[in-house]
DNA sequence: TATGAATGAGTATTCATTCAT
DNA sequence: AATGAATGAATACTCATTCAT
């Protein structure tokens, strides 16, 4: 039965969620991504609800399984970081800057926790994950194509090898084991780009991959 | 009582092992590092004392626990990984390339393993491991210290830089989870490289970091 | 405070209830009848709600526990047999036919989903159902009566065992595992009915059992 | 490698399993089996664990989840009633007798309980199960066939017939709700052959049932 | 020494029941 | 009165480690 909100828009089966509701699934979210990140995606599902404040069940009521959890993570992170793409597109003059900025701050967006989310018998066929990798895949080949026209670039990368040396180079180790580990990090990612800069010192060994290359049966 | 062996050594209370139980200890380490490759640390021990061909209970007798097994392994990798450091030094005439070959050649015989091995309770202060990172790091200074020297390498980094970027870039995916990964890992490797040619493109944040930076408290 | 409803009749703290509450009252006991018979008594109490129609928590307003809501359905099922039974005892000269009628009908009514709700907790001692059971046994023991009366059932058989075995007979698979199971259960029913009938062709073991033998303690 | 026992049969691959492992193994079975009977299939596996005296991971050794347990313990019922279903053509001169004789064997190796466990997800296509149902409707349908020869047992009924209602009659109440149920099902199987005895009192709707015709596409 | 078996402690997941809207 | 959400108390199943042969 159509009812007719505040707004007015007209809404099918589809009754406003509950505050509260909202909250929790958000702080689910977020505490997952935390503890991803600090244990990796095997953590017990136990102690995510503990951080985030709420009943075990009450995770399972928003994410019936383990894979629907990292699902909405790797997700999440996804659209955060194509902003983060977007953003530097939008506000950088110089094309290779733009490059730089989005890479340092798909970082500090924590790119690297999606790494341990493509094992073994994650759907990497989800149309939700497929369309916001397409994003993703398209805003980041802006960056890359910006600054190759501006002959900044070399030209045998592709998106593929920026996103997955930025997610290992990023990828947090177990325990965070390091304390100051962040700090590497970011050297590390100068070095990469120092190394993308055109003109190529060297010649590299097979071809340019897309996000696309990065399936399985590839 | 003491026993002398074939090379004339005395020894007390360790009699020669019996050559099958050699063989089982090589077997078993050589298995766990596959696996650990392959599925990452956590990988039931059962499953290794398979894949070794051995009993479970033998195994326990080899190495008391997982972190015992995992100790193993890392300086396994390491002192192999020192090998090839050693043999770039002497069989290279041009320094960075040394270092290249070296790098590559790192990247196959796992050391991207040994990430996942520093986790939460592992102990870095092990003497056996302390020895053999040193030798690790001693030759992979070398390395740096000629290509610095002859001009090819920037002045801002040192031997941690190198060697943590070269574990994360080298690290497994859980599952396996792509077929030719490794194609990929050797295009980032060389693009990292690249980036560390002088002369410097970039200015590093931080400061350079040596292998004991990596420690928890530092 | 008393209030007087249509009927004239003077009641107190016990307002019509609303007419939405019936109709959901009745479509929760429908829905479990359905899903006792088809999966047991153990089947979640949340698919009841949803396939009546209703939220989990109206279910408990209305039975506030399992055993209620299993009284409920067993009540309902037995004061639908007993006028079964009633019909058979007006409608049919023969009194053997009208056991036959009887017997089959009770299938119809899925009276074998009650076995199950004969378990451990269930309050058999319970008013409404020992009322309920009175009626029962009564009128199937008037058909009973008959039949022997006219010499066609044999003298050495009691209610308690007509019931048993009926519902023994009818007593549904677990997940409906086969599908026309109906069929079958009318054939056992018809060689059963054909083992009641006068003469005896066999001693029975044990004697004659009632309903109230079937109690725990008995 | 073949190695030859004592009583010098040469075996492949099949040490001989340790005593203690057997004898583990077979309380377990014999434990399932009473629980089975006694509270249903969906008895906790720890409780049938502790019951057989062993701790729950011996348990899953053993039988890997609890369909395989069920499997094993429908099996082993099937088998014994088959080894009564013969003693019974052997030794008894009348092949009605021989029938009865062998209907209330199969009601004291708890047949009954077979009918919880051709549930849902059971799986009715298991080799072993074919062949041990194979051997059983072979037995049975013998002792059939005999008594109808000998003009004792009706025309329209078959194997099916018999063993569904036979499972039936005898299947356990839920948490052993009454305490001398087992004196009313002889009552009720001595019933129910008198209804089988040929001249047959009436016409059976439907057709003879083989036990093929159990299986849910039937 | 080598090994299959045993086990307790842990984790994922379900569900009856209560709470807040 | 009706409901979606929350929750703790089960239960199935796994795995590191110990035990018995």
């Amino acid at each position: 039965m159509a009812t007719v909100t505040r707004t007015g828009t007209a809404q099918r089966n589809a009754p406003r969620p509950r505050a509260d509701a909202v909250r929790n699934r958000e702080r689910i979210v977020a505490a997952a991504r935390e503890m991803f990140v600090e244990f990796g995606p095997e953590v017990p599902l136990d102690e995510i609800a503990r951080r985030a404040g709420v009943g075990n069940a009450t995770l399972y009521r928003h994410f019936p399984d383990r894979d629907e959890l990292i699902r909405h993570v790797v997700v999440s992170v996804m659209s955060r970081t194509t902003d983060r793409a977007d953003a530097a597109t939008a506000e950088e003059a110089d094309p290779f800057d733009a490059l730089r900025r989005f890479v340092h701050a798909a970082a500090d967006e924590r790119i690297g926790a999606l790494c341990p989310m493509l094992a073994d018998g994650f759907d990497k066929e989800h149309p939700e994950l497929l369309a916001e990798r397409a994003r993703l895949e398209h805003a980041v080949d802006g960056l890359m194509e910006r600054a190759r026209q501006a002959g900044r670039l070399r030209d045998d990368v592709a998106v593929g090898d920026l996103m997955v040396a930025l997610s290992q180079l990023t990828r947090p180790l177990p325990g965070s084991a390091c304390v100051n580990f962040d700090q590497f990090v970011h050297r590390h990612l100068q070095l990469f780009l120092d190394g993308l800069e055109a003109p190529a010192r060297s010649v590299l060994p097979g071809s340019p991959a897309t996000l696309e290359d990065l399936r399985r049966e590839s």
